[in-house]
DNA sequence: ATGAAAGCGCTAACAT
DNA sequence: ATGTTAGCGCTTTCAT
C-alpha cells in the first residue's frame, strides 16, 4: 500500500505539505501543488479512510436509513436511495435499514461511521426522535414527525398535493369526490405523510363545498376491487377520485371500468404517486408528481450546510405540482 | 467520547485487555471479562470504526454495487440488497452505483474503506473484471461473465431455469413456444443471464423436438403488445410461452387476451420473475423465481469465506425452482 | 491471564 | 509557502 510518506518522499515534500496539496486546505505553490499530484498519480496513492476518519474526525460517508416495511413503494426508496447517492458527491453512503431500528443509528453514529444521516419514512410519533435530538451528528428526515423540534424535515408537501387534487378536480365541475389513500395499518402507525394527504384532500373539498369520503385501500388487485365496489356504493354520485396508493392505482382503474365506468369519462381518476407510475399506465393519470430526486437532492444539501455549521430550516416542504393527463375531464351534465 | 482508555481505567485493567475482553481474540478470565462488559455498558462505549480499521486494517463494511440501468427491475436489486444487508451481520453495506464504475470500485476498495464487494449485474465481457482480480479485496459477482477464472459468481441457473419452463410446457403437451425475453438492449450489451435463459429455452425445445422462436422485448404495455402481435402472426400455432421481462409480463397476458387469447385455456404463460410477481397478477402465473434473497445470503457467505482465506468455488449455480400457478394447463386438441 | 508499548496512516496545530 | 510533530483511538505484538 502506498502512503502519504511514500508520496512526500517521491515528490521531494513533507508528508504534511502532500496532504495540505490534496486537500488544498492551505495554499500551496502551484509548482509544489503540481510535484505533488503528479507523485500521487505516479505511485496511485489512495489516502487511507479509516486513517483519515480517525485524524480528521470526518469519515466522509452519511448513513441513509430505509424502510421496508408493509406499504412503502419500492422503487419510490430505491430512486430516492440513487438521488442521495448522486448528489452526496463527496460522500460515500451506507444504507442502513430499518429494521436495525435505533440501535442501528446509534452504532453507525457513535462509532463515528458516519458524519450524518439521513432517515426516510418518518413516523408521526417515531421512536428514534429523541435519539435523533441527542446524536452528535447532523440529520436529515425525509417526512414529518408530530413534533419536529430541534430537527431537519423535508417532504413533499402532502397536506398541499390532497388540496391540489381536489381543487383540480373541483375545476373539472366534479361534486362528490373520493380519496383511496393507503394501507390501514400506514395510518394505524402514523405516517404523517398519508395523514397529511387526507387533511389536504377534506379541508379542500370541505372549502369547495363537495362531498368527500375517505377509503384506506390495500396493495393488491381483490382489495382495490373491493375498495372501488364499496366506494361506488356509498357514493352512487361518486365522479371524481383521489388515489395516494401506487400499487393499488392501476387495478383501481381498471376494477372501474370492469365495473362499468369509463376513465374519464364517468370518473375522473388523479393520483399523487410517481410520474414514471402515472404516465406509463393504460390511461395515463393526471397526478401530483413524489420528487423523489429533488427530495434526496435538497436532503443532502441540507446535510451539508448542516455539517458546515450552518444553521438550516427545521422544515423544508415542496411545493406540489400537478400534472395534467388523460384520466380527469369535465364532469358530464348527466353522468350516469 | 468515551474511548477504550477510559473503559480500561473504569474496569481497573489496561486497554489491551478491554479490546481483548470485548473481541474474544484471546482468553480472559471470566470475571476480568464481566468487569470489562459492565464498565463498557455504564459508560456507553463504542469503538471508533476509523481508529478500529486503522488499527486491525479491516472496516467491517462491504460495498454492495447496485445497477440501475434501463431493464432492470428495481424492486429485485432492492430486496437483494436488503438481503445483503441482512445477511451481512457484522458488516455494514456501503451502496455504490455503477455509474461510478471502476473508477467507484477503486475508491472504495484501494481506500480500505470496505473489506470485500459485491458486484450485480456482471455483463459477458464486463469491463471491471480485470480490475476486480488484481483489487486487493475478495470480490463476489452476482451473474456470470464470459470467463470467470479467478472470481467468484453467484447467480441463479438460468440456463435450468428456461430448460425448466420449456420442460414444464412440453409436459402439457405443448409444441409451439415462443420467449419473450429482455430489452434489445440487455442482449446487446451482453447480459449473461439473459443470454443463458435463451440457450436453455432454445436447447430444452430442441432436445423435446419442438418449435421454438426468441423475442425481446422492451418494458412499455405498448411494446408488449407490440410483441404479442407479432409473436400470433410469426407463430400461428403458439401455445405456449415463456416470459422473461417483469416489466412486460401483465402488458403481455393483458395483450394475449385483447387479442382474443384466453391464458391459461388458449396460451400457457410461463415467467422467469420474483414470486411477489408472479403470484399478484390478474391471473397467478407459474414461474421460476428470482431467489433475490438466497443469492444475497450466499454471496454474502461467499464473501466471509473468502475473507476468512478460505477457497470458495468459482461458480455457484442455484437450482431453478418452478412453481405452478393458474396461467398453465394442458394443451388443448383442438387450439383455435 | 494480563500489561506495556509500538504502530496503523493521516491531519492539523505549531513552528519557521 | 513549507516543514515538524503530536496525536486521532484502536489492535496487536512482545513481554511477563
Amino acid at each position: 500500500m502506498v502512503k502519504i510518506t511514500d508520496v512526500a518522499r517521491h515528490a521531494g515534500v513533507s508528508p504534511s505539505t502532500v496532504s495540505y496539496a490534496l486537500s488544498g486546505k492551505r495554499p500551496i505553490s502551484e509548482e509544489t501543488r503540481r510535484r505533488v499530484e503528479d507523485s500521487a498519480r505516479a505511485l496511485g496513492y489512495r489516502p487511507h479512510a479509516g486513517a483519515r476518519a480517525l485524524a480528521s474526525s470526518r469519515s466522509n460517508v452519511l448513513a441513509l436509513v430505509v424502510p421496508l416495511r408493509t406499504g412503502i413503494h419500492v422503487p419510490v426508496v430505491m430512486q430516492f436511495a440513487v438521488s442521495v447517492v448522486t448528489a452526496a458527491r463527496d460522500h460515500d453512503v451506507l444504507l442502513v435499514t430499518q429494521e436495525e431500528g435505533e440501535e442501528g443509528l446509534r452504532r453507525v453514529a457513535d462509532t463515528a461511521l458516519v458524519d450524518a444521516l439521513i432517515v426516510m419514512d418518518v413516523q408521526l410519533h417515531d421512536p428514534r426522535l429523541p435519539l435523533l435530538r441527542t446524536l452528535d451528528r447532523p440529520s436529515v428526515m425525509i417526512g414529518f414527525p408530530l413534533e419536529a423540534e430541534g430537527l431537519t424535515c423535508i417532504d413533499l408537501d402532502f397536506r398541499a398535493a390532497g388540496e391540489r387534487c381536489v381543487e383540480h378536480l373541483a375545476q373539472l365541475g366534479h361534486r362528490v369526490v373520493a380519496l383511496v389513500g393507503s394501507p390501514p395499518q400506514v395510518y394505524v402507525r402514523g405516517t404523517a405523510f398519508a395523514q397529511r394527504v387526507v387533511q389536504g384532500f377534506t379541508a379542500a373539498a370541505d372549502r369547495a363545498g363537495i362531498a368527500s369520503a375517505v377509503h384506506p385501500c390495500g396493495t393488491t388487485p381483490a382489495e382495490a376491487r373491493r375498495v372501488a365496489e364499496r366506494l361506488l356504493s356509498e357514493q352512487p354520485a361518486l365522479t371524481g377520485v383521489v388515489v395516494h396508493n401506487e400499487a393499488a392505482l392501476e387495478p383501481l382503474v381498471d376494477a372501474f371500468e370492469e365495473l362499468g365506468l369509463r376513465v374519464p369519462g364517468d370518473l375522473s381518476v388523479t393520483a399523487i404517486c410517481p410520474d414514471r407510475l402515472a404516465s406509463t399506465l393504460r390511461v395515463p393519470v393526471t397526478s401530483v408528481a413524489l420528487p423523489s430526486a429533488e427530495v434526496g437532492e435538497r436532503a443532502v444539501e441540507l446535510l451539508m450546510r448542516k455539517l458546515g455549521g450552518e444553521a438550516v430550516p427545521e422544515a423544508t416542504l415542496l411545493p406540489p405540482t400537478l400534472t395534467r393527463r388523460a384520466s380527469t375531464a369535465p364532469r358530464t351534465v348527466d353522468p350516469r
